[in-house]
DNA sequence: CGCCTTACCTACTCGCCAGTAGGCTTACCT
DNA sequence: AGGTAAGCCTACTGGCGAGTAGGTAAGGCG
């Protein structure tokens, strides 16, 4: 949640392309995640970015293009968050749960980025779509990878490749998913939504019920059933 | 897939009321989903719906009027579906299992439905969304009563209905953004999908990474891994 | 048979928004 | 200083789509 500056008034101020086009871009991310893609208007986007529409058309084409540069740019944003809260060192289940705490952080330090890459992209088909599936087939991927190791770690056969594929489609979309529902409900912080994942995808109802829970190996040690680990 | 009857020409037959109704919301859902609701143009509507377009207005009101309706109704359709499934005796594992074949067969047999129901109402803000937390309301207590109630039957001690809620929400999630996924992925059966998605938040990636899987009470009997049940 | 209600139509208005034409101004470079 | 290019603007067009005005046919019913 930057604070966009204010609206102009006048002439705008001589800027460099680059940082512009930087302005730019963070205004269309905040007006497309509030109004979607289609209520969304130039006009709107170029008075919030402070400048006038025909610079908005020089510097960032056409309103699709535009639309499609965001997505690509806050969709990298993420992975990046992503993959520099995860250790590959580290076992399987702590791998999971810094993914999650990296990407619930990242959720909630940049709801207008994932209101704009999620929500609006998915139901925009298209191209748009497109660009989003492709980045959730890296994170599928990264999280197959994951499984697929940390069943080696163990005494199991094997848990074939596709299959894994399928369970980390399940938890990204779970994720996904969450990530969505916390938008709507903002009042919990982060950690505990991410615990709150993890505790269902790693031990599932079946444990949960049973009075079972997952917590991170001890570090200052957890109180029983809900981690109030940092964001 | 309702095959939507062809484009008309020239004047329409005299219909009652009520059958008119059904026949301009059904257009209506179709168009909505394909298109989205800013995308969908009431003329689309009224010449898929096979009149004119004062007839549609004459009949269901603003655009916007029209799609709170459609909404309603196919979340009305969803959530009786789901109820039809479940018998309310059996163990709550077993109750889940159903429900979620319920659920996914609902959607695979209304895609359109479910496209303009999740997707659209979600990505539109206002009293679109609300409609839709609404049901989705009515899914998660369902869910955690199902939770609370199913943790009486163990001899634990008491899973706080406030966290039962809250593991409901993320399974509801959980179940909606697969179905997302599922749309963009339709080759695979229902019985699958919700195959997969059960055995993800029964038992956890934990258990499954160790070999362990759940698996519906017999009937004819499964082989191992991916259970197949009907649908 | 004629009257009226209900179903249905064609043909507009009007506002909004993507995209553009054409011109002004400020900074930098020689 | 003066040229020039990069940054910026106001003010338009053209099309599309929501919503309406005002009229035509068809079935029912006395």
């Amino acid at each position: 949640m930057h604070a966009e500056q204010p609206v102009r008034s006048g002439r705008a101020k001589r800027l460099p392309r680059a940082v512009r086009e930087r302005q730019i871009m963070d205004a269309a991310v905040d007006v497309f995640s509030r109004l979607g893609f289609h209520a969304a208007s130039m006009d709107e986007i170029s008075e919030v970015a402070g400048i006038s529409k025909p610079m908005l058309y020089a510097y960032l084409g056409s309103k699709e293009e535009l639309f499609a540069t965001c997505i690509r740019r806050e969709a990298t944003r993420m992975m990046e968050a992503i993959a520099n809260g995860v250790e590959a060192e580290e076992p399987p289940d702590v791998q999971l749960w810094s993914g999650l705490r990296a990407f619930f952080g990242f959720v909630g330090e940049n709801r207008a980025s994932w209101q704009v890459l999620h929500r609006q992209a998915s139901s925009q088909g298209g191209p748009f779509a497109e660009e989003l599936a492709d980045m959730r087939g890296r994170a599928i991927s990264l999280v197959a990878a994951l499984l697929v190791h940390s069943s080696d770690f163990t005494n199991v056969p094997r848990a074939g490749d596709k299959e894994a594929e399928s369970l980390a489609a399940a938890l990204v979309g779970a994720g996904e998913s969450l990530a969505d529902w916390w938008l709507d409900n903002p009042e919990e912080p982060a950690g505990v939504v991410a615990a709150r994942l993890m505790n269902l995808v790693w031990m599932g109802f079946g444990d949960l019920v049973a009075g079972d829970v997952w917590h991170p190996p001890s570090r200052r040690s957890e109180h029983a059933s809900e981690g109030k680990e940092g964001v």
